[in-house]
DNA sequence: TATTTTCGTGCAAACGATTGCATTGATGCT
DNA sequence: AGCATCAATGCAATCGTTTGCACGAAAATA
């Protein structure tokens, strides 16, 4: 059937080992011969059989994604794209290709990751989330197995390499943006609580409004599921309070959406009425209307850098110390907020 | 270093060949045996080295993922994500997992998928795109190889199979439509005239306007790279014209965006003096402003039906005649183009 | 010229499974 | 009791590479 490395060895009239070496370029054959075998090679048209060959040398050229578990509803966050591209163009770069494994519950994505590991298909993996208790990341870490989280994991940071943004900052920053616009009763709208994005903006937001005297309102900060939907609910929530903030800080642009678009349903004009800012700037913060004032985290990067680390990782074998990339973030300002003024 | 197969044969008192089909649930090994086995599988933790198997059985359980050449841009559009929800659900059901390569000329994306299927890499291939003149699709036929492609495919249609949307009609459909709300002057903007889904869009769109007796004007059909930025440009040529349109079908959400986009800084009210109606009633549809009317065509079940024809036509070994799924599509009526009464 | 290095290559044993065929002991049949 | 049958398991070859080691010839050294 296939075209085997004997095959090209018999045509060549070399040794099996020869051709082998040929194709790993190895210095220890000559010109001549390896000319002789590369064109064998392609007169046959060979292609080296990957299995037989992660199998004889314990590589697989390979990296796992792992997805949050509902990765169903998650993949649908344009996020995710834009990471994966970042991580398959670093790691196309360097010849690896990308691995990924579904499911719909936690478990089954465990699952996954484990056979993924155990059963060797990948040579390293990157983990898309970080929530806490998150067994994927533990049995990783147990297995001594090289992998990177994008976002910053819990347990243990200080031995796990990450990269992430400085979300602590940025909810700081887009806070005291708000502030400086002039707004004092400043809500907060996060996504799923046990994810750590979610409690760094939210902690960043907090220390904003200490550093500017404001007290905290728990009433002002409420959380959704991550999209779109989300949004509604909690505008809804915010808006039936006696004193509704007059600008928001959303965690996310998918969620900024559905809160825009539940604020102009209910006749509540942004940013006139309601500043809104919020993360990510996703290509639809540009064409929503306002368009929205975000947070650029360059995701593409953060995948990039991630996978950068992992394969530095896989290259060395001594296991490294946890090592964290933080990438640069800026904001954005279009007309959401306002302020067009501010810089 | 790992536990094998011998180790589990060895700790049981049974030969590898016998874990080996406690492991494929032969129906040749007795239940007493079994459950020996498996204890001791799971006491020393085994897992099977995937790479030994697919080897062995020359299976891989994996589905290859084919991405247009401008892998980088083209994640971009959620339009990927969706089929790839879709393909990687029906995929984990059957105990497939998904593999990606990437590249940035078509000619590395081509490299990339002759590795894949000579190298043995996967069972079978889902091509994400159809333009003509296409060498992966060539080399997939040629090859023999199992494959579906998600999109019209041109040369040969008759032996490929393929699952796509109706998209020739779906454009006659929302041309008639627009018609019925009163236009006259109907433009049509469409993405890379290559591919396939640009072709029938545009061509539903000439029928209808033929059908209506309404003259068509090769000046009202423009085309632009696939993205929100390509909207632009569109939209200044089509307003420059003498007798500028006063309704316009876009061929995708993301561009509609960037069209209704430069309306707006243009001054142009959608849906009062032009109406906008597109294609693929992506979740973004839902939230621009004004909320487009979109043709929902199920990108999901697209990737989801792709899926499992690749699956059959992996497990028939008669390469079969081509076949083709068509998925059925509706328009979601919202406001870009006023006539909310039409049903 | 004899002896050590170096260079280029081949041999054969892994890598960790699967699977056709042989083996064995028990059972059924006459 | 003798023989065929059958169920349960083991043996060993195979899948297509890689790689440590051995080997002969050529080059360098003494």
């Amino acid at each position: 059937m296939q075209v085997t490395i004997k095959d090209v060895a018999r045509e060549a009239n070399v040794a099996p080992s020869t051709v082998s070496r040929v194709i790993a370029n190895s210095s220890r054959i000559s010109q001549k011969t390896k000319e002789r075998v590369r064109q064998a090679m392609d007169e046959l048209g060979y292609y080296p059989n990957v299995h037989a060959r992660s199998l004889a040398n314990r590589t697989t050229q390979a990296i796992g994604l792992v997805m949050p578990s509902a990765a169903t509803k998650t993949l649908q966050n344009p996020f995710f794209s834009e990471v994966i591209r970042g991580i398959s163009t670093k790691a196309h770069q360097n010849g690896y290709s990308l691995y990924m494994t579904t499911g719909v519950s936690e478990e089954e994505v465990y699952e996954g990751v484990v056979s993924m590991v155990q059963g060797r298909r990948v040579d390293g993996v990157v983990v898309l989330y970080s929530r806490t208790d998150d067994k994927v990341v533990q049995f990783l870490q147990d297995s001594k197995f090289p992998f990177v989280v994008v976002g910053k994991p819990f347990s243990d940071s200080s031995h796990v390499t990450y990269v992430d943004t400085d979300n602590y900052l940025a909810g700081r920053e887009v806070t005291k943006y708000l502030h400086q616009l002039g707004h004092e009763c400043i809500a907060f709208v996060g996504g799923a609580q046990d994810l750590a994005v979610t409690q760094e903006r939210v902690g960043g937001y907090k220390t904003a409004l200490m550093e500017e005297g404001i007290p905290i309102q728990e009433s002002y900060i409420v959380s959704a599921p991550f999209m779109t939907t989300g949004g509604a609910e909690a505008v809804k929530r915010l808006m039936s309070l006696e004193h509704p903030p007059t600008a928001v800080v959303v965690s996310d642009d998918m969620m900024a959406l559905g809160v825009m678009s539940t604020l102009n349903e209910m006749g509540i004009g942004v940013p006139d009425q309601m500043a809104v800012v919020s993360f990510n700037n996703l290509f639809i913060a540009e064409f929503s209307s306002p368009p929205l004032t975000s947070v650029e985290i360059n995701i593409f990067g953060l995948g990039f850098e991630a996978t950068n680390c992992l394969i530095e990782q896989i290259n060395e074998d001594a296991t490294p110390y946890g090592k964290r990339v933080i990438v640069p973030h800026y904001l954005v300002v279009r007309q959401s907020c306002g302020g067009k003024s501010e810089a």
